[in-house]
RNA sequence: GCCGGGAUAGGCUAGCUUGGUUAGACUAGGGGACUGUGGAUCCCCUGACUCGGGUUCAAAUCUCGGUCCCGGCCCCA
């Protein structure tokens, strides 16, 4: 027997139907904040991705070469797709461009809990804007996504990556050890931390102020400790997320998110029930158009981890509960199968989840099948009804049961369905 | 890439320590008992030892390796 590759998941209608339902709450959100739905390929030129990623991010991409000798990569996000297709083909649009996405992404990791080589990511990018604003309507955005699925569990921590990197700098650094120091920080390695930067001859004192400036957590309150542009910025931010009705992010500057391009503030999100991979939700502002040849154009975006998220809710106890059917239909007798079949037709015609049994059953059968497919009603046709033309509607959770004239079926069906 | 735990019908499992019947039960699925009423009962049927090698007269059971799953580390764009 052939099984799904390792880190990939088949998804059964009761699962998919789930999937959907809060894929559809995430889309009706990102409708709600004016953000427009895009779609890339799939693979991409392997360039797109490895153009600004280091030798980690390689080593877990899905590069091969087509049939025509090309270098190829499954995407293993989006941002870098969407922001390619802007360049391309969006560049001369009215600003803000408010874009969204959904689709899998691919890397080759080692697969655990809430971790797949194939996963699902949700994510918007706002390109063309650099104010506190539009950071405030990103994180209020991915906000709502989180509450949408009822989700009480979890935290949004907000830093500024461009606070941490400018001390980073003056505290004499040199470039190109700034994303190890950064790494150090993001993982609060201070004692791996401390004897790294004195070894680039960073002063003691300097090194303390450091540390300082990534332990500023705690409630909105503690950026009044922040100085200078970056803390005016983040407490613009803070008020925006407030008249939004966002209140409860943390403020984090030791929050870092990777070493690539984020340039300003970043955020993130956890569901701490999740344990290992309890990231639900990642972003930030940066600029990444001129690196695939267009100009520089400053954007704030994030993704969602879907299938975290959906992991998270299941964990806080949320169940979904599929659908079904409206109406089944199903024949006493063989001679009144072809009566069956126009019947169904005539519900289906009147935008009615129909379903029929086609494999010749029993009535009682045909019943247990109709509960086992969550039918709200089955249509039972029989010689005896037919003789004044109707069917008998069987309300399939109280039992209940009437003589409907088959003309009146639809509506009879469609009327009781809200 | 590293550490640890696992894998028996579609699902949940018994058997494994101590090798030896036709691998058993429950559930699900198909049919029937019940010739016009479901989630009940009974009967019949379908269906599994993750894969490959080794030890042995004999392997689900012992052993080695692969694959996949689970928890953690690393990483996480």
């Amino acid at each position: 027997m052939i099984q799904c590759p390792r880190g990939t998941r088949d998804f059964l209608p009761d699962e998919m139907e789930k999937r959907r339902f809060y894929e559809g709450r995430l889309r009706s959100v990102a409708g709600n904040f004016g953000f427009r739905e895009i779609e890339t390929p799939i693979f991409e030129d392997a360039e797109l991705f490895i153009l600004r990623s280091g030798p980690n991010v390689l080593k877990e991409l899905y590069a091969f070469k087509d049939k025509g000798g090309r270098d190829i990569a499954l995407r293993p996000e989006m941002t870098a797709p969407a922001i390619r297709m802007f360049v391309n083909g969006m560049a001369n649009e009215p600003k803000p461009i408010k874009i969204f996405y959904f689709g899998q992404c691919f890397r080759y990791e080692r697969p655990q809990s809430g971790r797949y080589r194939e996963f699902f990511q949700f994510g918007a990018e706002l390109i063309g804007s650099y104010t506190p604003e539009t950071d405030a309507e990103v994180i209020s955005m991915a906000a709502a996504m989180i509450k949408s699925f009822g989700l009480k569990n979890y935290k949004i921590r907000i830093g500024h990556i461009g606070v941490l990197r400018q001390r980073i700098a003056e505290i004499g650094v040199p470039k190109e050890n700034t994303a190890e120091v950064l790494q150090k920080l993001d993982k609060k390695l201070y004692e791996e931390a401390r004897p790294l930067l004195e070894g680039m001859g960073v002063a003691a004192e300097d090194i303390d102020s450091l540390f300082e400036l990534t332990e500023t957590v705690g409630g909105t309150e503690v950026l009044s400790k922040v100085p200078g542009e970056a803390g005016d910025y983040l407490r613009e931010v803070v008020s925006f997320l407030s008249a939004y009705g966002v209140d409860d992010v943390e403020i984090d500057l030791g929050v870092v998110r990777g070493l690539d391009y984020y340039t300003g503030m970043v955020f993130e999100a956890e569901a701490p029930a999740l344990g290992a991979e309890k990231q639900i939700c990642g972003g930030g502002s940066y600029t990444l158009s001129e690196l695939f040849g267009g100009e520089k154009v400053f954007s704030t975006g994030f993704a969602v981890g879907f299938d975290r998220i959906l992991l998270a809710a299941e964990k806080e106890g949320q169940a979904y509960e599929p659908k079904g059917i409206d109406a089944y239909v199903l024949s006493v007798t063989d001679d009144m199968r072809l009566k069956s079949a126009e019947i169904v037709a005539s519900l289906r015609s009147a935008g009615i989840s129909a379903d029929i049994d086609i494999m010749g059953r029993k009535m009682a059968k045909a019943l247990k099948y109709a509960s086992a497919a969550r039918a709200k009603y089955a249509v039972i046709v029989g010689a005896k009804e037919m003789e004044t033309g109707s069917v008998t509607l069987r309300d399939m959770s109280s039992g209940e049961q009437k003589l409907v004239k088959a003309e009146d079926l639809p509506s009879e069906i469609a009327g009781n369905r809200f």
